[in-house]
DNA sequence: GAACGCGGTTTCATAATAAGAAATAGAGGC
DNA sequence: GCCTCTATTTCTTATTATGAAACCGCGTTC
């Protein structure tokens, strides 16, 4: 190595860090931000590599399989090793741990009880649950189920589902009513969904339960299929005066949720 | 470096690799295959490293993200940048790309003509074709469709798909017949769908097209749906003669692309 | 059609760096 | 409480990754 290495500066102290393993790193990086595949050219300038180097590693990483390359046009992109490494990362976590961290984010910016659910048959199932620090919050029991038509998350599902199987999932109209604001006719429901394709997401005033409001937005996976709900739910009042900034958490929320699960935007 | 390291004899000449990094994707592999989270020392004993420098490779990866590490018992697993690579991975792999292979190899193996079916509505549309090299065989057109019901390809598919799913994607019976063998009733069909689903693989005997006989066998994704269906075609007395041979060939290769796919076995 | 330029790839010398021994620090186990 | 087993850190030094330069194939320009 000549001299002419960057003196890297600042950066602090790197406790323990393998050079061109960390180099080999921002490659897959790169590869995984970035669509199509790359040149070596293209790799190196983006990382400030020397080209040699960079060919030295992703060489390297071509033998190994997590890169590929095309034979006529010589540039490379992900290999299938990347492909059973994802399916094995996937195979070791839950949603439970994926959604952790964003329910807690989210919990932590707004400060109100935030929940996720499932669908499970023809209910949505609460899986997880963040408290707020308030003194008046409303709680859901873990495990707990409720009605499609009348919960945020339920409907935030619904109107994610493709329309044939959103229907299948609904008793027949009238809905039981809950409380006095519960929507009970598939007109109504129907208008509803579509407000909520249209904003990204759904509301629940007092239709569950009398005093208190939800909102939720669903996450979505690689195929665009919902695979899981969060809502932040709290006394009437309080959330519908804060709606805007509740629903902008909720939906940022779920996006960053839905990231995680392998959609993109 | 102490004088320690073992001369690495034989492997003939290593075309430019990088031993840091490849060992990184040693490690990676292992994680890939083995299912729950590892310490440093069982992932140092399983590649032959030392302890510290497999420690050294891990905490670059740990930094990295590639690896996460639980804070109670200071075990590794893949982590979130594993996840989105596969999805990364994902989105530049076709099915056709991921079967090609396949397809080549179950035809080098058996000679006879191969094919990749996937379902689209209620029909099965070939996809994907690769010729024997027979003066004989039966081809059919890339893009064609066909019934579910009376083909090898769709019935290996009907089998493995929920049942209420697969009575849904199917006509009212008697379902139209193409030549005498043909089955047109709904008990029948459903015996049929029970052996498959016994035997992994679903035979096609003249039922669609007179002196045609097919076997397939499905490739299921990680969420254990069947994602394609791939058959082996041919004149039927050749065919059945053969049977054993040509279907064992092809649940494997089935399983081949399955794997692929990221289902489990 | 020859010169040119632009990547990808290979070679090679050299000094930066990764490997490994050893020491340290915890965490259980008996 | 001692002993063992493991994760982590430190430090030395020979190995090895880096990067300049050469090479090569290919497409373009003049």
């Amino acid at each position: 190595m000549r001299s002419e290495r960057p003196p890297k500066p600042g950066k602090g102290k790197a406790p323990t860090v393998i050079g061109s393993v960390d180099r080999a790193m921002s490659i897959l990086d790169l590869f995984a931000q970035k669509a199509g595949p790359l040149a070596v050219s293209e790799v190196g300038r983006a990382l400030g590599l020397n080209p040699s180097t960079t060919h030295h590693l992703m060489s390297t990483m071509l033998q190994r399989g997590y890169l590929e390359q095309d034979a006529a046009t010589r540039r490379y992109r992900l290999g299938l090793k990347a492909l059973q490494l994802g399916f094995a990362a996937r195979r070791s976590y839950s949603l439970l741990e994926l959604a952790g961290p964003v329910l807690a984010e989210l919990c932590g910016s707004v400060d109100e009880n935030v929940n996720l659910a499932v669908l499970e048959g023809a209910e949505m199932v609460y899986g997880h649950q963040v408290a707020s620090s308030r003194a008046i919050a409303m709680f859901t029991r873990l495990g707990a189920r409720a009605p499609l038509y009348c919960t945020a998350v339920g409907k935030a599902y619904l109107a994610y589902l493709d329309r044939a199987r959103a229907w299948r999932l609904l008793p027949e109209p009238p809905y039981p009513g809950f409380t006095p604001h519960t929507v009970t006719d598939a007109p109504a429901l129907a208008a509803e969904l579509d407000r909520i394709r249209g904003c990204g997401w759904a509301l629940d005033r007092e239709e569950r339960e009398a005093g208190v409001v939800c909102v939720a937005a669903p996450a979505l996976d690689q195929a665009g299929s919902p695979a899981a709900a969060l809502s932040v739910s709290g006394p009437s009042t309080r959330v519908l005066d804060r709606l805007p900034e509740l629903a902008a958490a909720t939906v940022a929320a779920a996006g960053r949720l839905s990231a995680r699960l392998g959609h993109d935007a």
